[in-house]
DNA sequence: ATGCCCAGAATATGATCAAATTATACCAAG
DNA sequence: CTTGGTATAATTTGATCATATTCTGGGCAT
């Protein structure tokens, strides 16, 4: 019997590779979420599997998991395509995004301490610097990984998981945002979410979170309804 | 050109008969929901291939999607199985269900007229029925149809999506609850929601709904730690 | 107890069938 | 004769299946 700890299901493994309906699962989902996809766009099967040089069971369970993520949908007929959001879609999900990601910063200002708190400063400087560079990708990148992070440390997978599905379903709808008013006039609360952190006050970090979801999500709506 | 809506989309349309994967899928949803399944139980693709009677490749999609869902987990190695909940994962299914659900039933109880209310009582009845009758599988049932049914009349599809998602990964646990301590005792407070619907009265039904789930919850909780 | 081997299950491919969209041709009306 | 619309054909794409390949886990021998 192997008594030594499975390296499968490490993910930072690099002697291991995962099954290919993961790995493309995993493309896809990074297109999603960093932009190189556009609300409304069709999605094919047929064209997936030679862009991303898969078999087709692959990719059509990636795109099964994809839906249920929210991140693609079902057009009626078998098609499937980006979602196009409408406000009372984002209404939704403000609400989903204040409820649950001030709760997991909450949890996770309550166990981070110094090293992880440094982590996530850096993390926020590589975000700056994306920002100053007009580097589109990496602001939507460096985003996801500033809260992807901190809501690691809340330890609440649960929790975590239901956030980064909620991420897929407003991902395309933020490049729109980036391309409508630059990455200049982006401005987080990133900043003050690090200081309530360093000064060990968990409430005000998630206050600092909840601003920072309605500041960004009310860019998302003001291009949804400009349009 | 065909100008006339398409039948396709919707769903009550008995004409048109969905994809086998999605056949497969609302089946083992089924399953899961009404605790025909349970934790820890093995889930082998061949399995469900003669089981349903279906082919592999639906199977496998169907797979992928309730993995997604979370109602089913990846086992490290290349095996699923129905997960079993820690006293953690309670604890922010309980946070999930309470934030979600109140918001739910505010918008529901905002929308509701005479008629919904009237149906919603009917399926209060079919519960009590079910109850009295100790027929456990009627009561699963009809508890799920009864929050399903306020959750659809709140026009909130985003956060209605995500709560189903969020009913997947407890439902199993719920059938465990009911063989511990029989359909007798299953207490619920959905009388109280009613006649806050009845007066018009969304707060007074939104919290009936957060003391419904933090019954419910509780007795999951209490079979948990027994075990 | 360790390592090899085999059975069985899961992964992945390509082929085949069915459905839908697009393109084309035909007919009727102006 | 042109234009608009409809019906039909062709192509594209999705769904499913049968099959080959790979991997895991347990049994057996050393």
């Amino acid at each position: 019997m192997n008594l030594i700890a499975k390296p499968d299901s490490d993910p930072a493994n690099p002697g291991v590779k995962p099954p290919a309906h993961e790995q493309v699962y995993r493309k896809l989902r990074e297109q999603i979420l960093f932009g190189e996809m556009a609300p409304g766009q069709a999605v094919t099967i047929q064209g997936l599997t030679q862009a991303l040089n898969a078999g087709m069971t692959p990719v059509r369970e990636a795109i099964r998991r994809l839906t249920s993520d929210g991140a693609l949908v079902f057009q009626g007929n078998r098609r499937v395509s980006v979602p196009q959001l409408t406000t009372s879609d984002v209404e939704q999900l403000v609400y989903l995004r204040k409820t649950m990601e001030s709760e997991l910063t909450l949890r996770a200002a309550k166990r981070m301490g110094k090293t992880e708190i440094t982590h996530l400063d850096q993390l926020d400087h590589r975000l700056d610097r994306a920002i100053s560079a007009g580097d589109v990708v990496g602001y939507l990148t460096n985003n996801y990984l500033f809260h992807a992070y901190l809501y690691e440390q809340a330890q609440a997978p649960v929790l975590a998981d239901l956030v980064n599905r909620v991420w897929l379903r407003f991902g395309p709808s933020l490049r729109v945002v980036c391309g409508r008013f630059g990455t200049q006039n982006l401005a987080d609360h990133h900043k003050e979410v690090l200081e309530a952190l360093q000064s060990g006050n968990p409430d005000a970090a998630a206050l600092a979170i909840v601003r920072d979801v309605e500041q960004g999500m009310q860019q998302v709506k003001t291009v949804l309804t400009a349009d």
